[in-house]
DNA sequence: TCCAACTGGTTTCAACTTGAAACCGCTTGA
DNA sequence: TCAAGCGGTTTCAAGTTGAAACCAGTTGGA
């Protein structure tokens, strides 16, 4: 009987990020989430995506607690989805998919929208993975340690 | 007729890095590459998902040019899978994930495995988004400039 | 006040994807 | 030589996705 495998119970954290947010949908949403988006139907046009699916990947996300529904910021019947602390954290997750994106899914001539400090209109450095002192990381350089078992 | 949802095509290098990476197994088999798993029993072994399953997902990320097939190390006359460079520029895709996953998906208590810099044996420092000069940028303070169209 | 349009979904059903298991030809090792 | 391992493919059932229709409650304009 061939179900979904899951790793909500992996002692890798990279495995359970994948089980959480690893579809073709639900960074996408919080994409929109940090665009602005707020309401059912505005992510369903800006995605295209159909209303059976939105409805269930908001669902899960606010079960994940990474959305959560509030009241309409206009006091209406309606109500928002919003960007949880724990949903904010994944911008770090959004920025490297989009640079990695940028430097090797687009032809060099094609456009493609940039992500900017609200500041100084330039664009956000480049993420790069460092050790403990701050010191550039290689790859090559470092290792998982797994957990005892 | 439902067939799969693209976004090749986006403008969004979001949306572009979610098309090819985002699913249930793609990042994992990367992360397995990272940590020296270069065999086809040896992914299979390791991450328990259906051969046909593994198979296919080898070949999207050979044809994505995220690994490529080499001659067998020892010389034998099987292949083996290796990174590319664009395979590993998803390091920090794969850390801010590992990252975010051990923030919010444990226990305080719960054990998980941990990435150390070889030199040292200390952990990884946290990623951080910054702007050009280097000032840590908050969500709010970063915003997306569409292209043209 | 009334009614049309919009909101935020759910239901239905077919097509597509996933997964388990069986199978298969080639290679390796004892 | 021959059994076990490697690197898959095939088959088929079950699960997931997507389009479209539908629906109750809300809002907005005449």
């Amino acid at each position: 009987m061939p179900q979904r495998v899951t790793h909500e119970t992996a002692q890798c954290p990279v495995a359970r990020a994948v089980d959480v947010i690893g579809d073709r949908w639900s960074l996408l949403i919080v994409r929109d989430a940090f665009d602005g988006i707020r309401r059912f139907n505005d992510f369903q046009r800006n995605l295209g995506l159909a209303k059976n699916i939105l409805s269930s990947r908001l669902r899960e996300l606010v079960t994940h607690g990474i959305l959560e529904i509030v009241p309409a910021a206009e006091g209406g019947a309606y109500h928002e989805y919003a960007l949880t602390q724990k949903g904010r954290d994944l911008f770090v997750i959004l920025v490297s998919l989009r640079q990695w994106g940028e430097d090797h899914l687009f032809e060099d001539a094609e456009p493609h929208s940039v992500l900017l400090d609200t500041k100084n209109n330039k664009p956000v450095r480049k993420l790069e993975v460092t050790d403990a002192k701050g010191r550039l990381l290689d790859p090559s350089e470092a290792f998982v340690r797994k957990v005892a078992s």
